[in-house]
RNA sequence: GGUCCAGUAGCUCAGCUGGAUAGAGCAGCAGCCUUCUAAGCUGCGGGUCACAGGUUCGAGCCCUGUCUGGAUCACCA
């Protein structure tokens, strides 16, 4: 879609640092040209060969004539002449040289540029005979690895993850249409503490209920029993603090936590009757996630999971152990000394030898490299963990990766809601299924109020209310800059009017109509003027 | 307290490499439906770009300081 309306605005001065995102459109050609012959001209003119940073060219603002400009201020100091007259000279010099150029005018320090008609046509002709128009087909090398979602398998997707899975799956599918080969891979926490409350607490309340038998998404009845065991272990507390207990020692000895914590033990000494209770569990909730995930229009090429990374992890912080980057303390934790490089120090390896996030991470970065030797590694992660990458970035390089340079951390700002932040224990958690859900059902109420579409088949509609609901979901997410913690009003976040994705999609089946209308009625198309 | 991020219209957000009079939408007001989809269009009002210095021919954008808000500095993930 917006590659379609064209929307983005490229930078021809410079090749980009950043080659990634750069697609090369007809419309740069003519750029690219008006900035050869300003070179061209200030050396003929004026006998020097600028720096690329004094060549400006922008678009034209719309209240001028013309389409492009050249902003002359920074060339004064070669042409040690006027601003008026150095953009006279070299608008004459452009009309001389370059039949594409057919008028100008000169206001102030600025030469507007007018480019002549049958240049647009070509480049507007290209656009329409072109079906991959503004891509570029795959080439060969290293792929970009992105990591996106990075779910918890003890509670459903919500809002928060909605707006991960969609700044991860575009940046990929953008950087893909630019030819660098992608790989999406998502990085599930399957294991853990938490994990082992859920599973837990269904073992105790559950009587061995599934997700057929409650008729409900996996993942919404694993987060019940998370929930459930917080219930439990929160009267657990009350009960030893009112029977004389110390609240700190009533939290951490709790009978139910204890239990969890046995739990987790097992789980790592691969207890099968655990095992087999977590595979069951966990397969309930990727069901779930599927499907959250097809109806989001979210994909992975590659699974992560957790479960098989963390003694990837364990083996490297063995390995820095002995080359010294490493250091183990009295109770036996192994640490990383961070205090040189303006951080702190950090845990790897608990003193009874578990394993952290931290011990994690590195190895499932270091299995990533394994697989894909990537040029570049994206994690899309919340500017909550913006520490922890830095630190994980420092540690790898301190083990001697020279890749630890290709991670990039593509953080982004929290989602608050106009009550505030979500907060689970709060219950203001919006979920995602039940978002696109409320957003199904207002496009549903719109159209029906309007009824413009009551000779749709139930199926066409159906397909019309998700197209309209995701659009607006998606487009009221993306438009926001990614860092920025951003404001999501339900209320408006489903209004179909003003800049949102639904009035594009109006707009886009506004043109069409008026395509059709003009095929039904026999007039042809002319690509030239 | 240290570090990082943000602060632009009543609200939600754009603002590209520093470039011309800082832009949209929503909300408000005034108009527009026998012809292209009114889920629309046109017009009006609305700004000390948090504040103060500095650099520059030129600063919302760069630098320094201050204020406000957020994140983080866990043997949580």
């Amino acid at each position: 879609m917006v590659t379609f309306l064209n929307l983005s605005v490229t930078i021809p001065v410079a090749e980009k640092a950043n080659d990634y995102f750069y697609v090369a459109k007809p419309k740069e050609m003519i750029e690219k040209k008006i900035l050869e012959i300003l070179k061209d001209a200030i050396g003929e003119l004026y006998g020097q060969q600028p720096d690329n940073s004094l060549l400006q060219v922008q678009k034209t603002r719309p209240e001028f004539q013309g389409e492009y400009t050249v902003v002359v201020f920074p060339l004064l100091k070669i042409s040690r002449k006027n601003p008026e007259q150095t953009a006279q000279e070299l608008g004459t010099f452009f009309i001389e040289k370059s039949p594409e150029i057919t008028d100008f005018n000169v206001i102030k320090g600025f030469l507007n540029l007018s480019v002549s008609q049958s240049y647009w046509l070509g480049v507007f002709n290209q656009m329409l005979t072109d079906n991959q128009y503004g891509f570029i087909s795959e080439k060969q090398g290293n792929p970009l690895v992105i990591e996106y979602s990075s779910p918890n398998t003890n509670k459903p997707l919500h809002l928060g993850h909605i707006r991960n899975n969609l700044l991860g799956w575009s940046v990929a599918e953008i950087v893909k249409s630019s030819g660098t080969p992608v790989k999406k891979v998502n990085l599930v926490n399957d294991r853990g503490i938490h994990i082992c409350k859920s599973m837990l607490a269904w073992q105790k309340w559950g009587n061995q209920v599934t997700p057929e038998i409650t008729d409900q998404k996996g993942d919404k009845l694993v987060g019940d029993y998370y929930v459930r065991f917080d219930q439990e272990y929160k009267i657990e507390i009350k009960q030893l603090i009112e029977s004389g207990q110390d609240p700190d020692w009533a939290k951490n000895n709790a009978p139910l936590l204890l239990e969890a914590k046995q739990m987790l033990k097992k789980w790592e000494d691969e207890d099968p009757e655990i095992r087999e209770l977590w595979n069951k569990m966990n397969r309930w909730v990727y069901d779930g996630f599927d499907q959250t995930y097809e109806r989001m229009g979210i994909d992975f090429d590659k699974i992560y999971y957790e479960s098989q990374t963390y003694l990837l992890g364990k083996s490297l912080v063995e390995e820095g152990l002995q080359t010294g980057v490493f250091y183990k303390k009295e109770d036996g934790s192994v640490w990383c000394d961070l205090t040189s490089d303006g951080l702190d120090e950090k845990l790897l390896l608990r003193a009874d030898g578990t394993s952290v996030y931290m011990t994690q991470d590195l190895g499932t970065a270091q299995l990533r490299y394994d697989d894909y030797h990537p040029d570049k590694l994206i994690y899309v992660v919340g500017n909550e963990q913006n520490y922890h990458f830095d630190v994980l970035k420092l540690i790898l390089k301190k083990l001697g990766k020279s890749w630890a340079s290709h991670i990039e951390h593509l953080s982004y700002g929290m989602v608050e809601l106009p009550q505030g932040k979500m907060k689970s224990r709060e219950g203001t958690v919006v979920d995602a299924d039940d978002l696109m859900d409320e957003m199904y059902q207002t496009a549903k109420k719109t159209t029906e109020e309007l009824g413009k579409f009551d000779d749709f088949t139930p199926d066409e509609a159906h397909t019309l209310y998700q197209m309209l609901s995701l659009g607006a979901l998606k487009y009221f997410i993306l438009k926001v800059d990614p860092k920025k913690t951003m404001m999501f009003n339900p209320q408006e976040s489903i209004d179909f009017t003003g800049n949102t994705g639904p009035f594009i999609q109006y707009t886009h089946a506004r043109i069409q109509s008026v395509l059709r209308k003009a095929t039904e009625s026999g007039i042809e198309f002319s690509h030239t003027c």
